[in-house]
DNA sequence: TCCATATAAGTGTATATACACCTTAATTAA
DNA sequence: TTAATTAAGGTGTATATACACTTATATGGA
């Protein structure tokens, strides 16, 4: 229909990766961030608590990269953890430019009492998607977070 | 290894489909975005635009449905659109709660300028996920944008 | 008719995201 | 040793996202 009028045929937008993913993560992101609330966390501050707890202080970029995450979306996200008292961010030892973050006994508190939520929100979500789709799409997210890198 | 201290096994957090889904996002918009950067519209804009010219106006909550965004979001979304001239926002006829969305001049030929940004975003996204993956990819991302009516 | 309820849409508030630009400190070259 | 460059991090601004709440209109039943 487009072809008389346009140079671009127009019947691909709907298998445009970007809008897809822009999809699937408010439809997603708001399933988990459901079932936590009650944790008082939202999902992507899960994310960066658990990682904390997992790999140990770190300074603010290597987090940053860790997280697949600008740096300065990361300062601000760290922001309302810090001021609820769940880590801390240090100066760094070698560096004086440099800073660390690291977990507070209430941040790896509220952390690990959000576990429990997660993992109800994980196990609906892969029961939805079947363990086998579900595999190969983790799979497949991971790679499609390699773009920065990569293009 | 925190099968001593905890109950769940944190082993599982990097198979966080929500985690992933929005490192993938950031990662995959920001290409995108970069790429439209001189056509001057967002990804999500051009999404928004697209949707209307293909689909023709329609009222705020059945585009807001189309888009799996939430409506408030959409309302936001609408906004630079509408100040920069691209849509307009007119009252519906039979229901006098109801507006209705509808591209104007200015947004048909922004958003056809958009295209070929579009299209080399898309080509190179594709290129790099591989055909066969990028088809299956986005097939697994319409299913999980349908987590919000499933679960 | 009139009231209870349901629906369409907007606003207040808070987090999430990232680009452009700035400051400060470390590093490297002349 | 000093000046240019690079690297770590923050700030200004703008869009993106969604929940709780509000307003206005429609609708259905007593």
């Amino acid at each position: 229909m487009d072809a008389k009028n346009n140079k671009l045929d127009l019947s691909d937008c709907p298998s445009c990766v970007s809008f897809n993913l822009r999809k699937a993560m408010r439809a997603v992101s708001q399933h988990y961030d459901r079932i936590m609330a009650p944790s008082g966390l939202r999902g992507t501050q899960f994310s960066i608590l658990t990682v904390l707890e997992r790999a140990g202080p770190m300074k603010i970029t290597v987090l940053a990269d860790c997280l697949v995450m600008d740096r300065t979306t990361l300062t601000r996200n760290l922001q309302p953890l810090q001021q609820e008292g769940y880590l801390k961010i240090v100066p760094g030892l070698e560096d004086r430019r440099s800073r660390r973050v690291e977990l507070t006994q209430a941040g790896k508190k509220v952390q690990s009492a959000a576990m429990p939520y997660w993992q109800r929100a994980q196990d609906e979500m892969v029961n939805f998607l079947g363990k086998t789709r579900s595999k190969q799409f983790v799979s497949d997210l991971r790679i499609a977070a390699t773009t920065h890198q990569q293009l």
